[in-house]
DNA sequence: TGCCTTAGTATCATACAGGGTACTGATGGA
DNA sequence: TCCATCAGTACCCTGTATGATACTAAGGCA
């Protein structure tokens, strides 16, 4: 039996499964390690934030935030200040998602383990085909 | 404190963390599908993941599957015929991804739920907006 | 002789994620 | 008077992922 992917539209987001939903709303570049550092440190200023992403731009960073404040992955919340002041952090939502980022980084060191085995491995192969 | 994400290369792949690493593995608009119907199917033919997949062209099919195999996290096997046949399956590698799989499937689920309430109670705002 | 099959390559084209740089506004301090 | 601060916006540019299309090999069959 063959099974079909079927494409879903919701609220202007069109996909054909929830993991692809899932990427699309967590996914990407920058929106992991923001979520992560609001984890670890439960709440970061526009430039906290920055620094802990050597890298990143004013402009993606503020992108990538109203992404996620959009998804009501985190909470923005601006103080009517100069210099402005806005801190961010995780909603309920966005702290379900952790677990998933650290079963994704579990699999991914395991991973890495294995990979730098294959190198070791694979250098053994290549001395020998050398020898040939 | 703040944490900071270095860079790391391995096997000529670079990334700042384990999560980017699974993410550049099993991410992306295909590798997925591929992945999840050859758990389903156990052993698929690269024509019979083409119908289970309508919108890849051969093209993409061909490159992810040659991504997942230098990966290790499937296995290809040729048999030398004509017409050719190949046969692709999962690897054990392969198969202890598809937790992380699920749990994304489950967290994609229970967000469409949120997003699907939210825009139910958007459109109650809306009309309450519209009588002001 | 010509056409069907399968599992691909080769070539060219495109969209969108991501990036670079300059600019803003209101205030406090030198 | 000038500069620094912070959290952004505006505008333009680039690279990679992805896509469309055409082509191939070797045999079976009409």
């Amino acid at each position: 039996m063959i099974r079909r992917c079927d494409v879903k539209e919701l609220d202007g987001r069109s996909y054909r499964c929830f993991f692809e939903l899932t990427l699309q709303v967590v996914g990407g570049k920058w929106k992991p390690i923001i979520l992560y550092h609001l984890w670890l440190e439960k709440v970061l200023r526009f430039g906290a934030l920055k620094k802990t992403m050597p890298g990143i731009t004013q402009r993606m960073l503020t992108k990538q935030l109203r992404e996620l404040e959009a998804d009501r992955l985190i909470s923005r919340v601006a103080y009517n200040e100069m210099p402005p002041r806005v801190e961010y952090s995780l909603t309920e939502l966005g702290e379900s998602v952790i677990p998933i980022f650290q079963a994704m980084r579990n699999w991914g060191m395991e991973f890495e383990k294995s990979v730098a085995g294959e190198l070791i491995t694979g250098e053994h192969y290549e001395s020998v085909d050398a020898v040939e």
